[in-house]
RNA sequence: GGGAGCUUAGCUCAGCUGGGAGAGCAUCUGCCUUACAAGCAGAGGGUCACAGGUUCGAGCCCUGUAGUUCCCACCA
């Protein structure tokens, strides 16, 4: 053979070979194939960041199973990996690493300060792809892509500039979420919203015209310098006598208008609400509707609004750059310069003593934060590009709507259309440096705002030269939105887009549907009028051992590379599909993976055995032309569980068709073909070769069917057993073969299995050791089928001597009744009359009540009318079989009486 | 305030279109049977959360209740 293998399975041994083995022969490479369908998934991108987590790994794992198998299936199997920019955490780890040296981005400024980037994203960018090879992910790596590559920024400025021209992109001040410790803006997706305890802080107002004081209620005290209107509802009785007056702002002393709208809701509260238009989203809205001024009291990076401020809005003002929804400044004075925290602080005071304050209460509420570093969110009115969502959502809920993509489960849909059908636009540009740069230019001259995929020479209003690009970059999630198609050469018409492209299946956590599923669609159905993948496959989230969320700072984290370094990666990816359902979540647990590393180790001496009988007898890989009863059951039942594992894969039902592979290998391979066997293989006769031809064949079988679950192991055994091809994930999938069917093989095997158990079963219950044989007499009319499989009883079942006729008289033995035969042992020394009696009343009791629910059955008009005719034949069948074995039973019971 | 999931053996979870409840681990018993003691052969253990309904038949479908987890939402 070709090679020996070793006495205990050692997967850190040969897992990394095996990689390289893969590699060398390039077998990962797909080149489009006229001849066979293609089948591709693009990988979702890993941060350049990132640590492999075990996030990673399930998603990783389950892509490659999907891969794996219908690469062997024969499908033309593209799986493109890459990474991903991450523009905000990457940047966050580039600041902060430069913090440490006192270095600040300004002080390098933005050309060193990506050249710092780019030689990070080198010297770490490639980490997460090493840690990714050791799950054993066979993606074609020759086509490794970066978001921010040539390719990949072509086709982001593409997109940019159509959808300006399509006027689906605009630039304007409208209300963001701004994260003060990451200095940007984000997205709505990008806001965590987290439980807090606050206050109500209660103030009061006074109202100019008649004196009085409106109780105001609000979580953010130090808002209230910007505040330009406080509102009431227009049908509030309360307050109609105030319709048209003022308030005049405390602290400030400025009057400010009292104004009628919805927003205000009479049964909250006091009905009194301020409006801060430039720093909540609400009262944005409110300002826009009643026409307030909008004043910012805060600057970007969280501190309270100063002079310097004020000034650089004037110089805007002079200069007549003064966009639409503009926020003027307020020099907050005392408080300018203050932390947002600092300010509320001395607000609360000055208004405490000013006897304005009427009463503080706890409040807990949801308050918005940064999904990176968990800062509050500050809502403020600024200067942004957005995507205008209304246009691209329609036909991206159309597409889902008519199934063009599934999600698997389906019930995902549903929070997908929620997302899309509440949508608003999507604010793509970022404060940072590290990204793509938006491809917009202004013109210093005049203003002019050109969009275009290259820097124009020249203003087209003014034509002078000086024109500005756009210092903002567009958020990651831009161009991972294009990542379907753009890693096949999009925007050309590359023969790789049209062969792989729509891709098949994306694999993803339920965690980023809105992040980036929704998005790719959208952006596909736009960009290429075609949905990016007809299957959406969710996965839910790797928890720790109590069903906690895996965490940093909880410290419960599971390392992957830890866990293969232990256990293997083929039992880590085993694990991963086992016992899961599509959509759900996974516990992991150290007992969990041993017991998956026992499945390897067991494969593994089940193969080590095989060797022990080929090995130097030259044995060939293909089925005999005689075969056994016992041949034809595992071939047969083998051809069975082949359909079906295709047929769960095919609905995604890897846990279900990964149980199968392993009740087939443990139960059916290892603890009965392999056992039934054993007393042929002792032999040098024909019936011998063909027993070693059969446990090789199914060897072969049973790796290539476990491959894509347990890539390394099953490559491993291969190669050391005759084989046609140079590796196994290049070799057929198992599929169903009519000319391996054979029922009625199959069923003699299992009646003489049935019989098997039961006097294993009776013998271990009068604790009888094996070692202490005895003769078993079988009754049956199956005579012929126990004749045959009458040496599977000296093996199995610890019979001396085995003697099989239609019946028997024999008195004083133990009786044992199944299905389809009566056994006797006769050990009479070991029979204890009263025991074996109240054993077999016990059998006739429950065998009787069984009869009955059939006979209940059978007597029910209703049943045998209405279901289905196999239904009725079964319980048909098997009330007969019962009314035998109750006749049985009565009988030995008669006999020992 | 909406929406979704979960509740099945002591524990962790499967259970595909309704047709006699399963696995792994744990527990107990007996075995060193020449691939594997990381093993083999057996056993015990479940009102499928609760209450209704549909059906000849419900763990599975419908309605409601309870507990629990998560997602979304601008509520001062």
């Amino acid at each position: 053979m070709d090679k020996e293998m070793a006495k205990a399975y050692q997967p850190s041994e040969f897992e990394d070979r095996i990689y390289d083995f893969w590699m060398k022969g390039n077998c990962f490479h797909a080149e489009a194939d006229p001849d066979k369908k293609p089948y591709t998934i693009v990988m979702p991108p890993p941060n350049i960041t990132g640590q492999l987590h075990i996030g990673h790994a399930l998603d990783e794992t389950l892509q490659d199973i999907l891969i794996r198998w219908r690469r062997m299936s024969g499908y033309c199997a593209l799986w493109v990996p890459g990474t991903d920019h991450a523009s905000i955490a990457t940047e966050a780890k580039i600041v902060e690493a430069m913090r440490r040296e006192g270095i600040t981005k300004e002080d390098l400024g933005r050309e060193k300060f990506l050249e710092r980037a780019w030689e990070w994203k080198r010297e770490y960018g490639g980490r997460i792809i090493k840690q990714l090879r050791k799950l054993g992910v066979s993606c074609d790596w020759s086509r490794e892509r970066f978001t921010m590559d040539e390719g990949c920024s072509e086709a982001v400025k593409e997109v940019f500039v159509k959808l300006y021209k399509d006027g689906k992109i605009y630039r304007g001040n409208r209300m963001v979420n701004w994260c003060p410790h990451c200095n940007t803006s984000i997205s709505d997706a990008e806001v965590e919203y987290e439980e807090q305890q606050g206050h109500f802080w209660h103030i009061l107002y006074p109202v100019k015209e008649t004196g009085e004081m409106l109780e105001i209620a609000t979580t953010r005290p130090e808002t209230m310098l910007g505040d330009t209107a406080v509102a009431i509802n227009k049908d509030d009785e309360r307050y109609k006598h105030l319709h048209g007056c003022h308030v005049i702002l405390p602290l400030l002393n400025k009057e400010i208008p009292i104004v009628c709208d919805e927003h205000a809701d009479m049964e909250k509260g006091t009905g009194v609400v301020k409006i801060t238009p430039a720093h909540d989203p609400n009262d944005y809205e409110v300002g826009q509707r009643c026409s307030l001024p909008i004043v910012r009291v805060f600057t970007y990076d969280g501190h309270m609004t100063g002079k310097a401020d004020v000034e650089a809005y004037e110089e805007l003002v002079k200069k007549g750059n003064l966009a639409e929804n503009e926020p003027e400044v307020l020099d907050c004075g005392k408080y300018a310069g203050m932390t947002t925290a600092e300010a509320r602080k001395a607000i609360v005071a000055d208004l405490t003593e000013l006897g304005l304050l009427r009463e503080v209460k706890p409040h807990t509420h949801d308050v918005g934060t940064c999904y990176r570093c968990h800062t509050t969110i500050e809502p403020m009115v600024s200067k942004q590009w957005f995507v205008r969502m209304e246009p691209l959502a329609k036909p991206a809920i159309k597409a889902v709507k008519e199934g063009q993509t599934k999600f698997i489960p389906a019930r995902f849909d549903k929070v997908y259309f929620n997302w899309m059908e509440n949508i608003r636009d999507w604010c793509i540009s970022r404060q940072l440096w590290w990204g793509h740069r938006i491809p917009a230019y202004y013109c210093d001259e005049c203003g002019e705002v050109v969009v275009a995929k290259t820097a124009p020479e020249k203003c087209p209003r003014c034509g002078c030269s000086h024109l500005t690009q756009d210092g903002d970059t567009l958020d990651t999630w831009f161009s991972s939105a294009l990542w379907p198609f753009s890693t096949l050469g999009w925007p050309e018409k590359t023969e790789d887009l049209k062969y792989f492209y729509p891709t098949s299946t994306l694999v993803t956590g339920y965690d980023i549907i809105f992040f980036w599923v929704a998005r790719m669609i959208f952006s596909a159905l736009e960009q290429t009028g075609e949905v990016p993948f007809d299957t959406v496959f969710i996965h839910g989230i790797v928890r720790d051992e109590l069903g906690r969320k895996m965490s940093k700072s909880l410290g419960n984290g599971v390392d992957p590379l830890e866990v293969i370094e232990k256990y293997g990666a083929d039992a880590l990816r085993f694990l991963l599909v086992t016992g899961n359902s599509p959509g759900n979540d996974i516990r992991y647990s150290e007992k969990r993976i041993a017991a998956c590393s026992g499945f390897a180790n067991k494969l593994w001496n089940a193969s080590r055995y095989v060797h022990l009988n080929i090995d130097g007898k030259d044995v060939k890989n293909e089925i005999p032309e005689t075969l056994t009863t016992e041949d034809k059951w595992i071939l047969s039942t083998f051809n069975t569980v082949a359909r079906e594992v295709g047929e769960n894969l095919e609905k995604f039902e890897l846990g279900i068709a990964v149980q199968k592979v392993y009740e087939f290998i443990w139960d059916c391979y290892c603890d009965w073909y392999i056992e039934l066997v054993k007393t042929r293989l002792r032999n040098e006769d024909e019936d011998a070769r063909n027993a070693r031809q059969v446990l090789l064949y199914m060897l072969d079988q049973i790796l290539r069917l476990l491959h894509p679950f347990m890539p390394y192991i099953t490559e491993e055994i291969w190669q050391t057993i005759p084989h046609e091809g140079e590796t196994i994930m290049l070799a057929d999938y198992p599929s169903f073969k009519p000319e391996l069917d054979f029922p009625e093989a199959a069923q003699e095997m299992e009646r003489i299995m049935a019989a098997i158990r039961a006097v294993r079963n009776r013998r271990s219950e009068m604790n009888v050791p094996p070692s202490r044989k005895a003769k078993i007499y079988i009754a049956s009319r199956f005579g012929d089928t126990f004749k045959n499989g009458s040496a599977f009883f000296l093996k199995l079942a610890s019979a001396s001597e085995v003697e099989v006729a239609e019946s028997f008289d024999i008195e004083g033995a133990v009786t044992i009744v199944t299905p389809d035969a009566k056994l006797y042992i006769p050990m009479d020394e070991l029979v204890d009359k009263q025991a074996e009696l109240k054993r077999l009343n016990a059998e006739l009791e429950s065998l009787t009540k069984r009869l009955a629910q059939s006979e209940g059955k059978l007597a029910n008009q209703g049943f045998t009318a209405k279901a289905p005719a196999a239904v009725v034949d079964k319980v048909r069948a098997q009330a007969e079989k019962e009314r035998e074995q109750i006749a049985l039973i009565k009988a030995a019971i008669e006999a020992l009486n």
